[in-house]
DNA sequence: CGAATCGTTGATTCAACTCAACGCGAGTGG
DNA sequence: CCACTCGCGTTGAGTTGAATCAACGATTCG
């Protein structure tokens, strides 16, 4: 398969939505993006900033997170490559979250105006925008569900599930070749767990032969174990468009 | 104030979103709506319906849950009147989640296609339902760290905080003598807890002064007091409009 | 090579769950 | 009209999953 350019990829993203067209096409390479690496730890946006720009992952991996009152912290979603990370905040005055790198990432962003504009003036663009935000959404209902109501083992190989799962389908490889480079208290964090427990979690979970660590990455073993440890099922992830 | 008819509060509605004029009132007033009346328990939509219909709550409690593999539910979004309870499915092929009546409720039904081909012709109702999925997003995030982060008193007030205000917002009274006929098992899986811990919960906070129940209802007796156990502020409800 | 960050493990505590009994009010049927 | 049931709320006792506290390894990086 031929490296597909940035424009490719954010077009096969919106395409996985709704079928565009080569209108569609010449619109979106209209667009004023600008690249932007970031370094581990930095921020996107943070809580309370008007945001400017929208932005495309191309590389790496990005989360949200809030912060409550006593100084926890909660990740209330993580992105993988060809996720726009910023649609929630589109059409928001501020934002209500945090949003920072996990690793070195490479982001490709757009002017939030010039993105809105475009989606007014296109219907399948901003059909194609709205559903990944529904899409989002979605997988934020899965997140209460599997913190409200999973314990820790299950709720852990959950998560793993769904990561592995969603980069597959962005095409970096097999899910069971995915690799998370998250500190345990990053997951703890995730997971609404604390960082020791995590451990104890994951040591768990690679016991039963249900995943295997290395350093600070994990790696499926045993894929339907995992998904029936942490009942998993796809379907909340939407994949397949709106027209199909 | 008089009465506002189903569809002024339906366009007051959208208009808090986004600023429409006379023509998104008159494609509004044409949509082909249905009134239905549902009863305590009973389903709007199951997972894995197809969409067909989005409605617009005029009155009653519905609630958004979903079944975990052991049984368990978790109810992932509570709704007030003047909430459309199903722009989250508009544009999925199938639902990902059940939407149930919590009390006897009032729904205005629009058939789905007819309001996405509206929104495809009018930017300013699709950015204005746009919006609302947005924002109702928001709230599923701040849930998940409602859920992940905060221990059940905490939790709880943060609760009964956010619904107290969205019925405040959508003028149904003032937040302080808003009623919550949810029973403690259904309170419990919409906080991640069991029923006798809501329970106890509950108990706390009333001989504390910060609330009073009597028979099925909760009242807020101490605002500023419930607002600080609860770590409750508005922002992630994020009233006022986009263009504002 | 030292410092800092992160992972690992054990001991202990605690918040929330489970189990179980009982109370109460609303509805129902004899 | 009372007895019965049923669903829900309340309370206590005991258990447990996860948190906390604390120490010690391992890894990375300057």
């Amino acid at each position: 398969m031929a490296e597909l350019s940035t424009l490719d990829r954010i077009f096969q993203r919106l395409n996985s939505h709704d079928d565009l067209g080569s209108a569609e096409y010449k619109a979106l390479s209209g667009l004023d993006f600008t690249q932007r690496e970031i370094e581990p730890g930095q921020y996107v946006l943070r809580e309370g900033d008007r945001p400017k720009f929208c932005a495309f992952l191309l590389n790496g991996y990005v989360y949200r997170h809030k912060i409550v009152g006593d100084g926890g912290r909660q990740i209330v979603s993580i992105h993988v490559p060809t996720d726009f990370v910023d649609v929630q905040n589109m059409l928001l005055d501020y934002a209500d979250h945090n949003i920072q790198a996990l690793t070195a990432a490479t982001l490709m962003t757009i002017p939030v105006q010039d993105l809105i504009a475009l989606a007014m003036t296109n219907q399948k663009i901003s059909r194609a925008m709205w559903r990944e935000s529904l899409v989002e959404a979605s997988i934020m209902r899965e997140w209460i569900a599997n913190i409200g109501r999973r314990d820790a083992r299950s709720r852990t190989a959950h998560m793993l599930c769904e990561v592995a799962v969603r980069r597959e389908k962005a095409g970096l490889g097999a899910r069971e070749t995915f690799d998370l480079p998250m500190t345990q208290e990053q997951l703890g964090d995730a997971l609404g767990l604390t960082a020791v427990h995590v451990n104890r979690t994951l040591k768990s979970l690679e016991i039963d032969g249900l995943i295997v660590r290395s350093k600070r990455s994990v790696t499926v073993a045993d894929w339907t174990g995992l998904q029936s440890v942490g009942d998993f099922t796809s379907n909340y992830l939407h994949f397949g468009s709106s027209t199909g």
